[in-house]
DNA sequence: ATGGTTTTTACTGCGTC
DNA sequence: GACGCGGTAAAAACCAT
């Protein structure tokens, strides 16, 4: 059975259990495969045609096909909706080819209304500033995203974060790319794959002060929960940067485990917990590593690894006894 | 603005290869 | 002698009030 992962906007994780597969569900009669027949919402068994369940809510389509060329002409879904777009790519495009719907070119006189229609079409679709301005971040989110290897996922609460921003008016007095970086940032860290500030700053237009100075503003006007990011969530970065192997990663993990429930966590920055807990990790499997090292791909001090280290070790000593 | 906490910077001493 | 490591003090950065 696997658990999925669920995340909102808030930023709580909570634990979903996906439907259970019918593989493993048995027949009560003969014992033989489950199969859910979704046309008529029933479960059945393979052997003996037994219905276990019935009346289960049918997400299929509400038509039939009799083949497959009859299902692609029935199927009627578009694109997704995505919050990447500035229109959430549901607005209408007006095509280019002088065509009507049969394929015919258009009399001269169509053609010219058509052309007055794409140009009013265009004016209305990005009409007012707002739109132009969702537009602008978008694109800047896309770019920074990719420029830091995250996923889609990210990009799209980062979306998500930015319109709201625009909603509440939180936009003016703090520049575009300012707020649109704020949301990736936290974007990132609701998502659990932590970028530091000083990555995103790295890629983004502005500078780390105002950064900083706009992302606390967007993120208390806007009430994002957003936990202290968790170590561990830097850790296989880290481990894969300075090649170590998984043992290391999972002795790292343990260090953390322990010290956490030690509560020596509290007000210590995450990063130098993780790069700390990494290096601690090679000590203890014996692989060569120098905080010097690890100091350069986390981005963190070697004296804050040492202190960190010390208090980790110590804190899985006295867990272990 | 302020004060308390954490991190960084810079420097020093020790042991090892 | 270079390097890794540990320690310290003072400065800087950060955060809540």
């Amino acid at each position: 059975m696997t658990d999925t992962q669920i995340r909102t906007y808030s930023g709580e994780t909570r634990r979903e259990q996906e439907t259970e597969a019918s593989e493993d569900e048995q027949c009560p009669e003969c014992s033989g495969r489950l199969i859910s027949d979704t046309e008529h919402a029933e479960t059945v068994c393979s052997e003996c045609g037994l219905v276990v369940e019935e009346d289960e809510i049918d997400r299929g389509p509400e038509w039939r096909a009799f083949d497959s060329a009859e299902k692609d002409q029935k199927s009627r879904v578009g694109a997704p909706t995505t919050n990447m777009m500035h229109d959430q790519g549901l607005s209408t495009n007006i095509g280019w080819q002088d065509k009507d719907a049969y394929g015919r070119a258009l009399s001269s006189r169509q053609r010219q209304k058509m052309q007055r229609l794409r140009t009013w079409n265009e004016r209305f679709r990005t009409r007012d500033s707002k739109e132009r301005n969702l537009k602008q971040a978008l694109g800047e989110i896309d770019r920074m995203a990719s420029a830091l290897g995250l996923p889609e996922n990210v990009r799209e609460t980062a979306s998500v974060i930015y319109r709201r921003a625009l909603d509440e008016d939180l936009l003016p007095g703090r520049s575009i790319e300012g707020v649109a970086t704020s949301a990736l940032y936290a974007a990132a860290r609701q998502a659990g794959t932590p970028r530091s500030l000083d990555e995103i700053a790295a890629v983004s237009r502005v500078e780390r002060m105002e950064l900083t100075r706009t992302y606390r503003y967007i993120v208390r006007q806007l009430n994002l929960e957003i936990k202290p990011a968790d170590p561990e969530s830097y850790v296989p970065r880290f481990i894969s940067d300075l090649d170590l192997s998984d043992e290391t990663e999972r002795r790292a993990r343990d260090l953390l485990e322990s010290a956490r429930q030690d509560g020596v966590h509290s007000g210590k920055s995450p990063v130098g917990l993780a790069a700390a807990s990494v290096y601690a990790a090679a000590l203890l499997t014996n692989e060569k590593v120098t905080q010097n090292d690890v100091s350069e791909v986390a981005n963190i001090s070697e004296v804050t690894i040492r202190n960190r280290y010390k208090e980790l070790l110590e804190s899985a000593d006295t867990m272990a006894v």
